[in-house]
DNA sequence: CCCGCTACCTAGGGACTCTAGGCTATGACC
DNA sequence: GGTCATAGCCTAGAGTCCCTAGGTAGCGGG
């Protein structure tokens, strides 16, 4: 009986590479089994089941995309950091639609508090908008708005969501061209007589 | 054998409750036909199956969701009827967690041309914005950005997404002022040298 | 009254998750 | 180089779900 040589690793890479091809949600047991040329039950006990191989994948990709906006914000400050932090961001829910579909899925709040990747996230996030001057609770109000615009878009436009006949690339400029102003002239309390 | 009385109106508003109650993804067939006390198969009669009961579903939502945001919107206009708007929107997402996932699917192109609901929604968005002065290709950005955010926002907060101890309500709030103060002042050409 | 339609049924195939329990290749230790 | 524990794979089987095919019971119209 060959053994093929299944880690828990491999298998979560091999998650990786299916999610994006076939979408988050074919991810499966039976799938990844096959992609091994391995029964099914083969592959708990390498992960707990469905749930946790899932967990996994999201843990794995959280990674990979806070190392890519890491990289790109790395250096930078102001309006260019903000737009080198949307394009990897984009690039990376592009590119990698089934990871980037793996990251929104609900996990144990366990798990989340002690990922090493949310840390980052918050922390560079936090770091980014720095040199915009903000202040608590402005500051947790700007990150909110940043994650909701990025995910939002990514969601959307991967998901077709966005017909009219309007380059996404330019729309997308635009938006995070926005946003930049919106940070640099944040409302203030007495502007706020709507 | 007694006839339950099962319709697709029916369906579709018990396959709404549920998809509050369990979550879109626990809309199944054979969920639905438990709670109708009737066999699986006997629902394949009435619907065509999963896709076909869930792009049911979605229109159904959709049209729930923009019939609340026409509601709130009408009679407003500038900032009022981007608050009101932002609100309805809201809180439909946060009271009907599930129907709103529903209206997140993809759906078959020609489906989505034709519903009527796409078309109010995109005429109540572009006419909320008029008062804002912004012209083509600037329109498009602008709905595509408000979307984004919108959409993003209750994701992430239907999804437990905001940790930070900050009241989720005045985040939002702000927000909506920030994205008003956007569209008020929105970027030209040549301010766009960052 | 019976004919046809519709609403429901039984039966069954195929895919998936997961558990229980068994065999074997591999590496460590004597 | 034997033997032993364990990790890696297996078969078998229960349970859930989607969906098809074909059969039957109730109900309204001629």
């Amino acid at each position: 009986m060959a053994r093929v040589g299944v880690t828990v690793e491999r298998l979560v890479a091999a998650a990786a590479e299916l999610a994006d091809e076939a979408g988050f949600d074919h991810v499966s047991i039976s799938a990844l089994a096959r992609r091994f040329g391995v029964k099914d039950a083969s592959l708990y006990s390498h992960v707990r089941g469905l749930k946790d191989l899932r967990t996994r994948l999201a843990l794995y990709a959280g990674e990979e995309l806070i190392d890519r906006i890491a990289a790109a914000v790395a250096g930078r400050s102001g309006k260019e950091a903000l737009r080198a932090f949307a394009g990897a961001y984009r690039d990376y829910a592009l590119e990698h639609p089934g990871r980037y579909a793996a990251t929104q899925i609900r996990m144990d709040q366990a798990l989340v508090a002690d990922s090493p990747a949310l840390h980052r996230t918050a922390q560079i996030t936090y770091g980014m908008l720095r040199a915009y001057g903000l202040e608590e609770p402005d500051l947790t109000d700007a990150v909110r708005l940043l994650r909701s615009t990025f995910h939002g878009y990514c969601l959307l436009e991967g998901a077709g969501g966005f017909g009219a006949d309007r380059d996404v690339q330019a729309s997308w400029d635009k938006a995070v061209d926005a946003l930049h102003l919106t940070l640099a002239h944040w409302p203030r309390e007495q502007e706020n007589d709507g």
